[in-house]
DNA sequence: GCCGTTTTGTTCACCCGAACAACAATTACG
DNA sequence: CGTAATTGTTGTTCGGGTGAACAAAACGGC
């Protein structure tokens, strides 16, 4: 739910600033630390013209000035660092999982200030699940300076989110369906801010192409392994959505006619192959071992020979993927990732086999660059979206004393 | 070939007014006429800014002045028409198939000025090829007045085309592999002029997004049947291209694990399933009825049995595209478009049952408004987009009186 | 048929923001 | 220690979008 559709606008003059206001401190958020030379050269803009950005963003208060960097070697003055001001502004991560819920105040720069988490019932309903995270909300903001603005909430979920208003409208996991979940969030708080949805593979694929893996990488997939198989794509560096936000369902893709039934109603998904349960089921785990199938499969020293026939049928739903998008990387999360660890022969036979050459030429499968941490950081991303795109309004509308707020 | 990547660059003051200047022209190019008060609005830009812009497209010999459309009644002085001069700038499209290449002269504005084609031998040569294309050519700036400039070359190539550099990697049906036919063509005329190459499903999309059954319509997929089965997709508005600008080759999702072998080495491709030469089996249609498919199944008047399956098989195949970009629109082009009309239950039933509801809800599938003329036009598109990109850039590198020099 | 209303084109001064040039600051290197 | 190289700083210039005022052109009611 970031990408605003501007076709066929002009450039009104005030947009240049706003663009450059936040073009910067997306650089900056992205880098952490840099200096105003490699802003200059980052943005093909003036040198005068970067010093006018930067002292606006500090007097916003949202960057300082740091010591000289020395990243560069050679004569010259040394050009002054910017980095993140100590109380700039942050957002609240939540990643919600089948079994559990993850929620971390994040700071500019993608720092993790504070984390919490917490078991979520299996069948929970929506409102149970959002007083949980609602207290872990509380819980997390207490460590933040009181002084730092909170510009929005960013939510990971499971499941179909539509795109405009982050309604969830198909939880498989969760067994929810046309469910709210930020107004029921927001309502358990007592606060009004920015919150946005989105589905979890595009917020993997976000964070992996932001800060992980793939930094650089324009296009980009992320294939989350969470019970249920779905993938994140970027293409061209921004996120593919589709009209409904629904884009990336390749769990399910047919894969085999005479397959065994899928969820969805369907025969065959490539999710009946290559997800959890399934595995769990061919390495002979118990079912509850499915939803924690990461784990039970970093457990093996060695490949046991029954996980190789998914290791091919991972091979083989990439090369589909491949053909697809024509991807630069493709990251595997979650227990995909474990079992790619594993049984990495055979699914890059898989792969090789089935892709088209062209297409296999320049694509690299790997793992994700942030560990288990690339849905929750890139529900933070969303999160601070607002904030590259006009950095004076996102920040004349976020909250400042939070903690309080929350505590009274 | 076309979207330039930008990220992270600052937005230049000079780089406003060419945005303005060009988004104003593709307006224009839009919708052939319009009023300036219907800029101003479309482009919330202020009046002032417009009559500028629009003044130096007049002086650019790009637009005219055009008596006043009285699209809005009421009160109020009539605004002023921008239209497209009768000498203004044009390209030369073109449309390479199987079996025959099709060039055209198209203005500004889309319409085509003049076409010339010719049959192509099959297992021709590229430069055999070439020489042809660029007699066509030579037939076609004739007519042209000579004092329209012309901006560029667009071809259209059913194979994988790398972006960049334009080179035809893989051209299956043709025979040709890593082939410079955008220097092959040059070569012939003895020009040097922008050539832009592209795929022909990617075309197809391009035009039906912005001249035929999708206008309006930023999630929109384009299939193009033409004896192999490729799409063009275009998502948020933009094209999807893949790192080599391979992304889209859906005719080699696996689609079968016990199906036929498919020309690129792998089994039970959707291609073996929905391409021509399945379909011509099919039916008994000689192996020469695969290339005229459209043609052959256009005779029809009832759907035979026999295309029942291939009707399902698409619908099968739909969904997955469906599932995988969660399109608006799918418009089924060559002789995809043949057969969806003759067997649309058997088509809808097999995407209904394998859709993903919530991403099913909200697709159309259709067939192209703009008949057989989609991919030159869309050959056309991509010529021109350096032109909205650049107008005056575009215009000083633009060559006027073409038709004597290509004669003497 | 006239006059007020409405909408738009036209012109001008204005403002904002990026670019540019000159100078100062700071370091590396010989 | 002096020179070259690079960058921050400052004041000025320049370009382009904005806004206001006025003119132009059509409609509608009287």
């Amino acid at each position: 739910m970031s990408q605003q559709r501007t076709a066929g606008l002009g450039t009104n003059q005030e947009a240049v600033r706003r663009h450059n206001l936040g073009t910067l401190l997306r650089h900056v958020h992205g880098a952490g630390q840099l200096s105003r030379a490699e802003l200059t050269t980052a943005m093909g803009l003036n040198r005068s013209t970067i010093a006018g950005l930067v002292a606006e963003l500090g007097v916003l208060g949202v960057t300082r000035r740091a010591v000289p960097a020395s990243s560069r070697t050679g004569a010259g003055r040394p050009s002054a660092g910017v980095s993140l001001a100590h109380d700039g502004p942050y957002v609240i991560a939540v990643d919600l999982g089948v079994d559990r819920a993850v929620v971390a105040a994040v700071a500019l720069g993608g720092d993790v200030l504070r984390r919490a988490q917490a078991p979520v019932d299996d069948g929970g309903e929506a409102w149970q699940v959002g007083a949980a995270v609602a207290g872990l909300i509380r819980q997390v903001v207490t460590d933040v300076p009181a002084s730092s603005p909170l510009v929005g909430i960013g939510i990971s979920v499971p499941g179909l989110v539509r795109r405009g208003d982050g309604l969830i409208r198909m939880a498989p996991n969760l067994e929810w369906t046309d469910v709210s979940f930020g107004g029921i969030v927001l309502a358990a708080l007592g606060l009004d801010i920015p919150v946005s949805l989105a589905n979890d593979a595009n917020l993997g694929a976000l964070a992996e192409h932001r800060r992980g893996a793939g930094v650089g990488i324009d296009d980009l997939i992320y294939i989350s392994g969470n019970v249920g198989v779905g993938a994140g794509v970027i293409v061209g560096g921004v996120q593919l959505e589709g009209v409904g936000g629904y884009a990336g369902e390749m769990g399910h893709i047919s894969f085999n006619p005479n397959g065994l039934p899928c969820h969805c109603g369907n025969i065959g998904c490539w999710e009946t192959e290559v997800g959890a349960y399934a595995i769990a089921d061919a390495i002979s785990s118990p079912e509850s071992g499915a939803i924690q199938l990461g784990e039970v499969l970093e457990a093996f020293a060695e490949a046991p020979a029954a996980l190789r026939p998914a290791g091919t049928a991972l091979g083989y739903g990439l090369a589909n993927i491949v053909n697809a998008f024509n991807p630069q990387m493709v990251v595997l999360g979650g227990h995909l990732g474990s079992l790619y660890t594993l049984v990495r022969a055979q699914v890059d036979a898989g792969l090789a086999a089935r892709a088209l050459p062209a297409a296999l030429e320049s694509v690299t499968v790997c793992l994700p660059g942030l560990g288990a941490d690339s849905v929750l950081l890139g529900a933070a991303e969303i999160a601070f979206e607002p904030l590259f795109v006009d950095p004076v309004a996102a920040l004349s509308g976020a909250l400042v004393d939070v903690g309080s707020r929350l505590a009274g």
